[in-house]
DNA sequence: ATAATTTAAATTGTGCACAACTTAATTGTT
DNA sequence: AACAATTAAGTTGTGCACAATTTAAATTAT
């Protein structure tokens, strides 16, 4: 186990600049579809799941209120998303695709692709990352739950 | 290979949220020091190279001077670091760790053994997990230097 | 030597990310 | 039914992260 202060030896070190240089790869492939990379994740949940309530957005993101009022009304403004009171719980937000959040999806669809194919990435390396992140997470929730037993 | 628009089967999804799980894990840790994550970050480096200049910090961290100079004037007033220009070229500034910016380095020393603590994570996975990581950096950068070359 | 180019920080502006708080609707309790 | 507790969004404030621009110093070219 390393625990030494080495900053390259840190596990949260490599994760946080992996992310961000991901990110930076996908800049130029929405900057033409006028989405942020959280803009992004917000309409391929909504591509899955339109008229998703804020707070289920929110949870399946791991983001907040803080968060996601403010976006959502960017993707507003854009005109991809509308929102309204849910009928049945007038506390809730619902999220709707526009006509044109609709379209967006087919020319998002090749953005995976282009993603991997910048990668250069075999699928069988590609399924071992994706375990690798999920059992990190995974442990996380552990270390959570163990938490909160106390 | 994942093509599809599905959220969780984005591999940037899930370096996205793991690494911000994994600093949410750190905030309690770090709160006690007085540090944000990305100045805990800072500081690591700075007790590896004492009176480094901003520009190798940014290379080191992936960070431009828009992040750490505000980032470092609020260390500054922390009272954990001081900056000044290079004698020898006056267009660098170059940071330094004050008395107390040392001290603080004993009182981290422990902060990796509490993280792999609460990760619960074995000597092997952990080698494996920061190759994997490595190995990600070093596919994103190939496509920058493929890219330059055209 | 002087002008043009490059480099290093700082600044400005936008958009997350999150803690803490507020407001309003719903649910639970008595 | 009336009150308390909980829940959902929104707001405010702080701190990244980064693009674009500005300012000043150093380097290079002429």
């Amino acid at each position: 186990m390393e625990r030494s202060l080495r900053l390259e030896h840190q596990i949260c070190f490599q994760l946080y600049t992996a992310s961000k240089e991901l990110t930076r790869l996908y800049r130029p492939i929405l900057a033409p579809l006028n989405l942020t990379y959280s803009q992004y994740l917000v309409m391929l949940v909504l591509w899955e799941e339109d008229g998703i309530d804020l707070r289920r957005l929110g949870s399946r993101l791991t983001l907040d209120s803080g968060t996601l009022s403010p976006l959502i009304k960017r993707l507003i403004q854009i005109g991809y998303v509308e929102k309204s009171r849910a009928i049945d719980d007038e506390r809730k937000i619902v999220v709707y695709l526009t006509e044109r959040g609709n379209t967006l999806r087919e020319q998002a669809s090749d953005v995976p692709l282009q993603v991997s194919g910048m990668l250069n990435i075999d699928e069988a390396t590609y399924v071992a990352y994706m375990e690798m992140l999920t059992d990190i997470k995974t442990r996380l929730h552990d270390f959570g739950e163990r938490q909160r037993e106390q």
